[in-house]
DNA sequence: GCCAACGTTGGC
DNA sequence: GCCAACGTTGGC
């Protein structure tokens, strides 16, 4: 199981949309980096959730992946927002993956406090310019990580 | 609102 | 294939 930090924001999409959804397909990625990434995740697979261009920025809570390798619908409608006319529906050029609700963490831990406690090496978000949506989070990352945050 | 850090596009 | 111009993300 690997481990990975997704940013939304939160006037967008934020952590407590997806509380009342349950599930939410992670659509609208368009950098082929960030897509590569999502390519690579595991059903149950975990990720952070991450508020960006908020007040502060910073983990909120948690998700689970539930289905993986889905084509991203939003490219083939005109009227989206993410619509890409030069991706064929034959060959799909955009895809996204399903995940699951699993906790609010009682605090935000903000990218101030991450940058404290991570190097770039260790958790790449801190990494000052980093645009980047969707980002590995190295296993040992990771545990720290949760120490931090405390139970959901 | 500004700017850093890119990715993309298009002229040549 | 290079590179300038432009667009986007996201922190501050």
């Amino acid at each position: 199981m690997a481990f990975w930090l997704m940013k939304s924001e939160p006037d967008v999409y934020g952590i407590q949309h997806l509380q009342q959804d349950g599930t939410t397909l992670w659509d609208g990625i368009r950098n082929y980096q960030a897509r590569n990434f999502m390519r690579s995740m595991a059903i149950g697979d975990r990720a952070f959730f991450y508020h960006s261009n908020a007040k502060p920025p910073g983990i909120v809570g948690m998700m689970e992946v539930v289905e993986t390798g889905l084509t991203d619908p939003s490219q083939f409608d005109p009227t989206n927002k993410y619509f890409d006319p030069k991706s064929n529906p034959e060959q799909p050029r955009w895809d996204c993956v399903r995940l699951r609700y699993m906790g609010t963490f009682n605090e935000l831990l903000s990218l101030d406090a991450l940058r404290e406690q991570f190097s770039v090496e260790e958790l790449p978000v801190v990494r000052q310019g980093n645009r980047l949506s969707i980002l590995p989070v190295p296993d040992a990352s990771a545990q720290r990580l949760l120490e931090l945050l405390g139970s959901l």
